[in-house]
RNA sequence: GCGCUCGUAGCUCAGCAGGAUAGAGCACAGGAUUCCUAAUCCUGGGGUCAGAGGUUCGAAUCCUCUCGGGCGCGCCA
């Protein structure tokens, strides 16, 4: 509908223009958009406005030539002009109910679009260190991530999902050193955790199954803390760990090993059954570890030398990423011949490219905003275009309860996790909550909020109204009517009440809300867009005379009506990862 | 210090590929149910869109500066 206005309207710009001598290559091109406001009809153009000038004329006057130099067409009942010179279009009520029968007959599959141009694309999510429980934080990564991927698919995109794991490196030592000091805690010597160790009561879970699988870890205490020195704050510390990683090492070899993989998979079984039950299903995830050993980490390392783009400098090399618009050269291969995380970070990324996808959509916290000039000046050096990353940067979330804020912290373990938030509010409270807000914003989320049962809170609101259509179908039943599907169909254009158009325009804009949401990358579009539907199902529900009308064409429209609103109610809540409940 | 990002009603936030009178929820005040769920709806007050310039027929939206918040600036991951 909207480019045969277009057509229209560049036909009558180009009459208007010939009449008054002023050459058609120098007017912009027809724009139209639908319209916010009932009263100004369907679609409005600003296209008066913009010819003001080229045309040397008042707008108003310019609008109402172009009303008079538009083709009539069947599918459009009357054009307004409208405040300083605005065209509105009021569709026929035919045309303006047709994406009724469309709904009703796609059910399920609809909206069907089809991207302009249809990319694949890979989302990277969450993709937390796998040493400890995902926390509340997480969850806004995973509900962000898992609905962004949803809301592409819908809009026509191929769309892989990956987790990135962080299995390489001194944080997996890190945690292998603390569930080997927890294990011999449970087997009764006596040892401190250290302070750079990861403190959570998870580990001790952890520890505690390792000793029933595979019995106390051979390591005498002193042995541990050989030439170890002491352990205290900040550089300490971490010469500290350290010291005992490297005793670990030598002393247990492969056990040691053994306690690394046997935790990283534990933390990790956790966290992918904790997605699972929100809901969350990434196609892969991706071991950080594997670019060593299946080769992508040497390939970018050679890919940039090959194009002269690295450099050795006090033992180590250097990445020439100020050539690339970074603000300082990187390392990739650090004195000690170990390569850095930054290193994995780009092989990563190219490995992506090579594996076909055109769009590189990494869901980061805003704590990595550095990240994002390095990582693309990588790809750039490595020949792969930078505008392929692109990088959506989540705020925090802060937890509120009684009005007060919760205290969180990563050091001590004292922080919420996603499952317990899961449990306390449920998942549809806590996905809705997740996304309702800009991710680019910090989230307040509201627990008391989030798990009450009233108009406050738009989890209910959205679902009841969906129910509430349910309950007008058993009430239908209930009553031994029936509804005639196709007699509704074609009864539609003799609704006119200002809820019911009001409805159908918003059902209009179904299709536009989702490729509009996936091009922003921003779900809360959509879920601004169900609470607006939902408003006016309500209202329409308690403003009109009743849906169950004795006269039956009536009836029957309204009907049609309500049953769309229901589908459309239903897939949006879906693409949101939110049920849809019959009756509530 | 440099960089990124944000600043909209008392509170939490939409609106920001420029458009018509800046919206919603909460809170506050008042009202609606013999009738499809009142988990709903209706009415009302409330704004220097942080501030100042600029671009434009038109700026909350784009540009510059100032002020104020958050974050980042390792051979850590």
């Amino acid at each position: 509908m909207k480019d045969t206005i277009i057509e229209l309207l560049t036909a009558a710009r180009d009459s208007v223009a010939a009449e008054r001598d002023v050459p058609i290559e120098s007017l912009t091109a027809v724009e139209i958009a639908r319209t916010r406001d009932q009263q100004h009809g369907d679609f409005a153009s600003n296209l008066a406005l913009q010819l003001a000038k080229p045309l040397r004329d008042n707008p108003r006057k310019i609008a109402d030539a172009l009303v008079k130099a538009l083709p009539a067409s069947p599918d459009i009942e009357r054009v307004e002009v409208a405040g300083p010179g605005f065209l509105n279009f009021f569709l026929n009520a035919s045309k303006s109910t047709a994406v009724v029968g469309q709904i009703l007959s796609q059910a399920d599959a609809y909206p069907e679009l089809a991207a302009a141009e249809k990319q694949r694309v890979i989302v990277e999510y969450v993709s937390a260190n796998p040493t400890g429980p995902l926390h509340v934080g997480h969850g806004r990564h995973a509900a962000y991530g898992a609905t962004l991927a949803n809301l592409l698919r819908a809009a026509g995109h191929d769309v892989h999902e990956e987790y990135y794991v962080n299995d390489a490196g001194r944080q997996m030592d890190i945690l292998a050193i603390s569930t080997l000091v927890r294990a011999l805690q449970q087997a009764g010597h006596s040892i401190e955790l250290p302070v750079a160790g990861y403190r959570g009561e998870y580990i001790r879970d952890i520890a505690q199954d390792w000793l029933s699988a595979h019995g106390e870890p051979q390591i005498a205490a002193d042995v541990l803390l050989e030439k170890a020195p002491q352990d205290g704050d900040d550089e300490r510390k971490e010469r500290y760990i350290d010291a005992l990683i490297h005793n670990a090492e030598r002393a247990l070899g492969e056990t040691f090993t053994a306690l690394r993989t046997f935790s990283k998979d534990a933390i990790l079984n956790d966290i992918r059954d904790d997605l699972a039950g929100f809901g969350v299903v990434p196609d892969a995830f991706f071991s950080e570890a594997s670019l060593t050993t299946e080769g992508a980490l040497d390939t970018a390392i050679n890919v940039l030398k090959e194009r002269d783009v690295i450099y050795e400098k006090e033992g180590a090399l250097w990445f020439r990423a100020t050539d690339f618009d970074d603000e300082k050269d990187r390392v990739v291969v650090r004195d000690n011949g170990k390569s850095t995380y930054f290193a994995s970070d780009i092989a990563y990324h190219l490995n992506k490219r090579r594996r076909g996808f055109d769009v590189l959509l990494d869901a980061l916290g805003s704590d990595h905003h550095g990240y994002i000039a390095r990582v693309r000046a990588g790809l750039v050096a490595m020949g792969e275009p930078g505008e392929s990353l692109e990088v959506q940067l989540i705020q925090f979330v802060s937890l509120f309860r009684g009005g007060e804020k919760v205290a969180m912290g990563t050091r001590s373990g004292n922080f919420v996790t996603l499952r317990e938030l899961r449990e306390e509010v449920g998942n549809d409270a806590a996905r809705l909550f997740y996304i309702m807000r800009s991710h680019d914003q910090p989230l307040d989320f509201d627990l008391d909020l989030a798990k009450s049962n009233n108009k406050d809170n738009p989890v209910y609101y959205i679902q009841y109204a969906h129910a509430r259509i349910a309950k007008i179908f058993r009430e239908l039943s209930d009553q031994s009517l029936t509804w005639d599907e196709a007699a509704g169909l074609a009864g539609l254009p003799q609704l006119k009440d200002n809820f019911e158009i009001a409805l159908l325009q918003s059902l209009d804009r179904f299709g536009d809300t989702i490729l509009s949401a996936a091009d922003k990358r921003a779900p809360h579009v959509l879920v601004n867009y169900l609470r607006d539907l939902a408003a006016e199902l309500h209202s329409y529900y308690n403003n009109s005379s009743k849906i169950l009308e004795d006269e039956t064409t009536v009836r029957n429209a309204r009907l049609a009506l309500i049953a769309a609103v229901r589908v459309v109610l239903r897939n949006g809540l879906k693409l949101l990862g939110v049920s849809a409940p019959e009756q509530m």
